[in-house]
RNA sequence: CUCGGCGUGUGGGCGUUCGCUUGUUCCUUCGGGAGUGAGAGGAAAGUCCGGACACCGUAGGGCAGGAUUCCUCGUGAAAACGGGGGCGCGGCAGGGUAACCGGCCGUGACGGAUAGUGUCACAGAAAAUAACCGCCUUGGGACUUGUCUCAGGGUAAGGGUGAAAAGGGGAGGUAAGAGCUCACCGCUGUAUUGGUAACAAUGCAGGCAAGAUAAACCCAAUCCGGUGCAAGGCAAAAUAGGGAAUCUGGCGGCCCGUCUUUGAUUCCGGGUAUGUCGCAUCUCGCUUCGGCGGGAACUUUGCUUCGGCGGGGUAGAUAAAUGAACGCACAGCCAAACGCUUCGGCGGGCGGCGGACAAAAUCCGGCUUAUAGCACUCCGAGGUCG
RNA sequence: CGGGCCGUAGCGCAGUCUGGUAGCGCACUUCGCUGGGGGUGAAGGGGUCGCAGGUUCAAAUCCUGUCGGCCCGA
């Protein structure tokens, strides 16, 4: 795994959180979803990849998983601190490249930071 | 030489950088960090079998249920696999007038149809206690005097139907027929011989009694307690030892027996489904001392605990680790110039694309299925040369 | 990891246990009723029974293997 054990997101209440309350961008070949936590929680950014049945057989999710990890921990900058991240994965995911792939995540983190900075300063 | 097929083996290599999981050593401000090793497969897959291991405790007996099924030898804990043989079926070539005979290759879930029950559509008289037509015959009647008709009897040789028609095709025999009789073949029983056996050969007898189907029920023999790492242990947390029904007994297919005992079982509702252990050092060969057993006292031989040496192996994740980028050669595919041409193509390689099937999930042994390219054995087809 | 179920006409399902004719509803085609549509009536077409092999005279059905889909169990 690309990602260490301590920026994995495990708990199903986490997961049902990102999933109600979270951004959701669609971006071709997987769907990207994220949530910024409260700053008083741990300081790293998260991530989970999900992959199911319907992507393929054992060897093409966990490539797709592999990828994705990959992209998520070069790019760990593009994204706001203490960020959680869920990326649901298609089928359709191995017609495009490693760096095609990157793009788009990379698009979509731009995306977040956009929605997201907006809504800070209004808070604050 | 090319192409195709069955099978077996192999299952892309090297280097640099950035990362992940984990064993171990050291350091630590207990968060972690540093060093040094290891890190998917022949099928990890499908989950079709068998076992190890764990728990339950009706593990005892019987019934039910399930699995297996020619013989023999070997490996193995078992499933299973391999060698050889027997029998059946199919194919090939050969011998023989023929019946048939032995040979080679392939193949078979290959116990039992006189233990019993069931089924056999359509067609056909009849599908398993066979009389429709036909053949023969007895008695009565009619008349055209050898035919018809009525009642009865015998007959499985012939007919057509069907997947299958009641041993086969001949000779004798008969009113017509019939294993009724006879020889041969086939069948059953029995004896002898050969073989460890399956089985085969021969003799004698029976005299056709015996259709198919057991991947229909079933019978015989052998084997099987149930549940499965989501087994199970520990720790922590949470909560309402709540409600309803049934039975007075309950207990993992059922009964007997046994054990335990005053509650038990089922359903509804609620809560938890977190961490950790299980969960990764075994196997083979040789051998010293010792122990046990065999043998006859010595020599010697079989098994084995703790050791020693050597070979091989030694992944342990848990929203689930093996990855990404780049470079170099080696395979493979597409393919521009250009050359040859019998105008069908062949050679050639600028350049581009780019690695088969598929990823551990408690472990092990098998089975089945999927597999690009390469190598090898065997088989088949085509071409060329001698 | 361990269980269970289902593949039959375009769709939803019977038939499988107990072998022999593949059927029902909607949909589709043609025709009639209507000026046309809808509705209704009549007639008709359409199925390698997931795939492969085997048992049998004969297989959707029985047996074995295999492919795909669905569900359940802490």
């Amino acid at each position: 795994m690309g990602v260490p054990a301590s920026q994995r997101l495990r708990k199903q209440s986490d997961f049902r959180q990102i999933r109600s309350q979270g951004i959701r961008i669609h971006c071709g070949s997987f769907i990207f979803q994220c949530l910024q936590r409260s700053e008083d929680t741990a300081a790293q950014s998260r991530l989970s990849v999900i992959a199911s049945r319907r992507v393929g057989n054992a060897v093409k999710r966990n490539y797709g998983k592999r990828m994705l990890r990959e992209i998520f921990r070069k790019n760990q900058a593009a994204l706001p601190p203490h960020t959680d991240v869920v990326i649901v994965l298609r089928g359709s995911y191995d017609t495009q490249s490693y760096a095609q792939l990157e793009a788009r995540y990379l698009k979509a983190c731009g995306n977040f930071s956009k929605n997201i900075v907006p809504t800070k300063e209004t808070e604050a």
